[in-house]
Order: structure tokens, then C-alpha cells, then sequence
DNA sequence: GTGGTCTAGACCACG
DNA sequence: GTGGTCTAGACCACC
């Protein structure tokens, strides 16, 4: 489920985040559903408790999941809804990449067809 | 000329790469012009000499300006296209971005908007 | 009776309690009335019996409850007045809490207005 | 400035957390103060510094302080107020304990003298 | 079994 | 020097 680059320079407790993001948005992560032990995704990838604990702390922070101590983690049922909020929430960070390309002469037409391609793949 | 956000997250060397970077762009910094001396810089921001240098250093390393030693450090004479010729390369990062959105449900038109007012900003 | 919420970060024995004194309080549980066996209250919530039990344990210790052995766990006479006495020992955490708002900078008069809401939900 | 017991079930890194408000609000942290180092207040109290760091991450995201990796970390600017807007957010939980008083039969004068005295040791 | 906290000690990037 | 991340291993409360 899980794929961790360890040459990457985004730290690991992120990347989980992240993953957990794209597998809820995609549905493999339903709402409710329980997510992977702490310790058993740790022996799974190979990666120390703690820094799972941590991306779990994380989305639970975010409301993204919520834990139930001596059960487990569950993927919250609005988790999807919010991360939609969240991403809304951060539209700056497009129009700032806009303004970059702009200022660095880039047709505009190049970067929307960039655009285009990316919506192309979730098939919208 | 410079602006230094001691409170961003980003780290200091960097915002000058970018600032340079942006004052390149905008022909503020023209090919063959001096860049402010490390000395005079660092007192200018009060930040620390060694960040200057460090900054610098990236910029050579990306062939945006070259060091005359004991002259100082010139802008390259090809730093805009450079600069361009990078930026075209990471086209990938504007794919991966509209992907992120799509996949989070965010409408295509919402995106593109966001795009407009980005490319506008600098009167493309 | 009972309502349990898997989702709180409150333990689910501590839900038991909290919710047992108020049955009490409100007179849904009346003195020497039989508490739910655990074994019912087991299946009924669907909740491990060892944390039944522990909720009851604990009710037992604080003399609100009495287990006559073999014929189940039964409410104290004077449950309704050991609740009281608890609470008004705990006077100093409502001090506490006041101390935490008017630090703030939390006008007196929001605190209070939010006092007599609380006071007025139980028609007192 | 800090005081920890190690025997109070409230997590260490909590109760770093919280004194922190406190003493932003009395004012001994003032906005733009340097917090004490990591490393520093880990000797000094005697705690690992990952215990510290993680009160100074949660601090850090609640935007009472920041950090300057490399520098060190601040008091936020608008540190009081962003307490004060937390608060408020939870004045239900005023709300709920006045209810819980209510429903054990405390009297509302003697809940509301608890009250003053809180409010009086602010000098409010 | 579960999540949550803490310690110890290491390494990294930044200034 | 600073904060940030990761590992290893331990202990706790809860279910």
C-alpha cells in the first residue's frame, strides 16, 4: 500500500502523510475503515514506530483519521471533504507557481496544456 | 533589493536564490552586472556571511552568475534563459500539482482561474 | 441507556462512568436498583466485558455502587449525595478553569453568561 | 521557569505546552523573544530534548511560536491572541462543567464564588 | 492486541 | 550553535 523513498529528501513521516492523502482520496482508504497498526505498517516498511507515530499523530491533528487507543486508527468519515478544504484552502501556492512561470517567459498555453495533462490522468 | 523573512520556513539561502532569481527575471539584475559583495549584503540583511555565501555558491553552481575572484560575482550573460530553460524542465511539478487537484475534486475551471490570475500578475 | 462514543478520545470505561453518575443523578437509576449485568451490557454495547467491568470496578471504589457476589451490582443508597461531595470537592477546578479565562484576557461577564447556560439546562 | 511533575498523569510535553501559554500570557515571554533553546531546557529540566522539541512542534503549529531552524524559536507576534481565540472556541466546555454541577445540586452561588475567586487572583 | 509517551543517542541542514 | 528527523527500545493505559 505504502512506497517510501528513503533517497527522498521529504522526510518519511511526510511521505506517509501524503500516501494517506492519495489513498483516501482514491477511495482505498474508505471512511471508517480501520487503518494499518502502527506496529504492523512499521514492520511492513521497515521503518521505526515512532516515525509512523508521528505521520499518524499528524493526521489525526488534521482530523484525517482519529485514533481510538486500545483499537486502533480510523479513517474519519469526512476525511475526504477536508482534505478537499484543505487543498482549496492553499489555491495561493497554484497562482504563485503561475506568476513564477510567467515571469520566467513561459507561454501560458504551455503550462495549461501541463495542466491539462494532469487533470487528464484522474481521468476528470 | 532584498527581502529577508526571518519568520518563513523557508530557509534563508534560499529566499535569496529565489530573490535572485526574480530580479534576474525582471531585469533588475542585468548579464555582466555586479552582484552586492557578500560583506555588504550580509551587514545590508544582518544575516550571517556565510548564508550569503552559500547562496552564491548555489547560483554559480546553476551557472546564474560566475564568480571573478577578487572582483566578485557578475550575473551570466545567459542567466535569463537559464533560468527559463530550469523552469521548462520541472514542467513536471505544474502536472503533478493540477494532478494533486484533480485527484482532490477541486473543478478543473477553479484551477485555471487560479492560473489566470497568476499569469496576469505580471501582465502576460 | 447507555451511549458510547467510539470515536471520542474519552476511554470507554470513563464514558461509563460519567454516563452511570449522571443515570444516577437524573434518577434513572434509583438507590438499590440493579446495575445492567455486564455480560448484557457487554453484548448490548458491544464493548469488550473487561472494560464493563472496569467502569464498574471503579464505580465500586468510589462507593457509588456495591457488588453483592453472585447476584450482580446494585446502586448505593446514598450514591446522589457521594456524587455532590465529590464534585464539591473538586470546587478548586471551576477556580482553575475561571483563573485560565481571566488570564486570557476572557471578559468575566462571557464566562458567566456561559455559567447560566449550563445551570439553565438542567432547569435549576 | 518551568515546572514539571513527573508524577502528574498529564504528559510531560503537555504540561511544557501549557506553561507556555501562561507565561505568554503574564507577559514573561513577550512576542519576538527567543524561547529557550532545545538543547537548553532539556539539561535544565532534565528531560530528552525530543520531549521538548515535540511541545516546541506543537507550539510551533498552533502558531504561539515559531522556529528558525538554525536560530532558534520565537514568540509569536500575535501569540495572546491566537490563546485567547482558543479559548473562546472552547467556552462550551464552561458551559458543560456549570452543567454537571448543575445536575449534582450545587447550588449556582457557590459555583459562581468559585468563579470570582478565580477571576480575582488575575486582579481582574 | 492497540495507540501514546518518554529516553537515549545519532545524523542532517541551517546560520 | 540551532531545530528537525529517525532509530532503538522501553513502559503505560486501554480494549
Amino acid at each position: 500500500m505504502y512506497l517510501i523513498d528513503h533517497q527522498s529528501r521529504t522526510a518519511v513521516y511526510e511521505q506517509l502523510t501524503e500516501q494517506t492523502e492519495r489513498l483516501i482520496l482514491t477511495g482505498i482508504l474508505k471512511p471508517g475503515q480501520a487503518m494499518p497498526s502502527v506496529r504492523a505498517l512499521s514492520v511492513e516498511l521497515a521503518i521505526n514506530p515512532n516515525t509512523i507515530q508521528k505521520a499518524y499523530t499528524e493526521l489525526d491533528r488534521r482530523g484525517l483519521i482519529y485514533s481510538a487507543p486500545g483499537r486502533g486508527c480510523f479513517v474519519a468519515g469526512d476525511a475526504q471533504a477536508r482534505i478537499k478544504a484543505e487543498v482549496l484552502e492553499n489555491i495561493g501556492e497554484v497562482e504563485d507557481m503561475a506568476c513564477r512561470y510567467a515571469l520566467a517567459g513561459v507561454e501560458k498555453s504551455v503550462f495549461v496544456d501541463a495542466v491539462d495533462k494532469g487533470y487528464l490522468k484522474n481521468g476528470a
